[in-house]
DNA sequence: AACATTCTGAATGTCAACAAGAGTCGAGGA
DNA sequence: TCCTCGACTCTTGTTGACATTCAGAATGTT
């Protein structure tokens, strides 16, 4: 019984729900779903081939997460992120992230920052197919991964309660959100690995604020005075 | 249709599921569940009268709220909180109360403060009964308006994330964690309430930090040897 | 015409039964 | 004696049907 050097997690066994909820998830990251949507549960159900019961848990996960909304008796629905939702992301993740690059200064593993640049790399190799959708993800890959590096499970927990949330507001806005900035990021997330390798927890703390700055600075940029569904509405 | 100017919430409708969870978490936290018990579906679902829709969505609140755990065809079980997990909340609390006492010193209105202020004079009013387990609740209570004050509804989700686990560890904790220190507690929350309501913010931070690490220093000494290796580690 | 009331359709909340996985216990053999 | 294998049982995962609630249309009244 013997365990090899491997340490990939055993294939989690995963029910209907976490399968719907990845569905769903999915739907409402690639516009399938609009925002303010009514989720309606037997149209999911016959659409994903399951019963109800996998449905609800599913959305009952999604809200956890924060990008839906329940109200009793009413279902759930989409949920349209406002300039002060925008305010409040910014900075509670501002001070989780500050948190967890000074623990990953202090206790990432070489495979840790192994994670990191592989992130890194395929950000780099990303650049030719101009897809904004996976640049998108593999930032938060790297946000992921460096959660991880910092070895505090429920920080992670607390990084997984946002992370839906800011990955739907960056892709919302990416359409304005254009891609001059593509290879500054690149330049950033690089930075970043540096700083975390070379364990000065001081130089980590100013790195990652100021690119979680330079972040929110684009993406405020793009809300110039309206709401968010006039803005995805006149694209 | 006039609004009076009482600003009670709706009565919010709640479902079973809710009514289970509530009913679940108390069982946990005045000990009528054992810690690592499994907890079998059929078994409550017969024992509130429920079916085991509701139990299961109670479960799952429960999950995330950090207290039980649950595997895939396995069931759940209440959390066993470990010494490492203690530094997790300790740390984690921490940072997240700095930010929202922070937060409380600049936006907090004088309902805020009052609330908080009711909180205080509970305790001091139940010194005379003796009740550890109110004591706890009040103390908790404190600071869930201190972290109503801030208004962050996402720093709220984050405490809410963490706040079952740090009042069971208060809980579990509370026989050896005698009443020595009750006027004590009383004293640091009546400072935390002044330097809030003082507006300096700095001075806020210092007291907050001060409160937890007198808190954490308190429990950790009543591990006594469960885990002497890290706890030596420590300071 | 404007408002209040009732009714109807549809969605969610809840339930009890069915299917499938995980642990257990004992028989059999090395 | 110890290990392996397999059937059995208990629990969870899933399903379809029933009950409850909400929103809006239709109707009656002023």
């Amino acid at each position: 019984m013997r365990e090899g050097g491997l340490d990939i997690q055993p294939a989690r066994r995963r029910g209907l729900t976490d399968e719907v909820a990845e569905n769903v998830r999915q739907a409402i990251f690639d516009g399938s779903l609009q925002l303010g949507e009514r989720l309606n549960e037997v149209d999911i159900a016959e659409r994903l081939q399951v019963s109800r019961g996998p449905v609800r848990e599913a959305l009952v996960q999604l809200k956890q997460e924060g990008i839906v909304t329940m109200e009793w008796h009413r279902g759930a629905f989409i949920v349209q992120l406002s300039a002060d939702d925008f305010r409040e992301l910014a900075s509670l993740r501002t001070i989780l992230e500050v948190f967890a690059i000074r623990q990953a200064a202090v206790a990432a593993t070489q495979a840790d920052l192994d994670d990191l640049c592989a992130v890194v790399k395929s950000m780099s190799s990303a650049m030719a197919d101009q897809s904004d959708f996976d640049m998108i993800q593999l930032d938060v890959q790297f946000h992921d991964a460096l959660y991880r590096a910092s070895h505090h499970g429920r920080l992670w927990n607390a990084w997984s309660s946002i992370r839906s949330q800011v990955l739907l507001s960056l892709v919302s806005r990416r359409a304005v959100n254009n891609n001059y900035y593509r290879d500054l990021v690149i330049a950033e997330h690089e930075e970043l690995l540096q700083v975390i390798s070379s364990r000065d927890v001081e130089a980590c703390e100013k790195a990652i604020r100021g690119h979680l700055s330079d972040t929110y600075d684009r993406l405020v940029g793009t809300f110039d005075g309206a709401d968010p569904a006039q803005e995805s509405a006149k694209r």
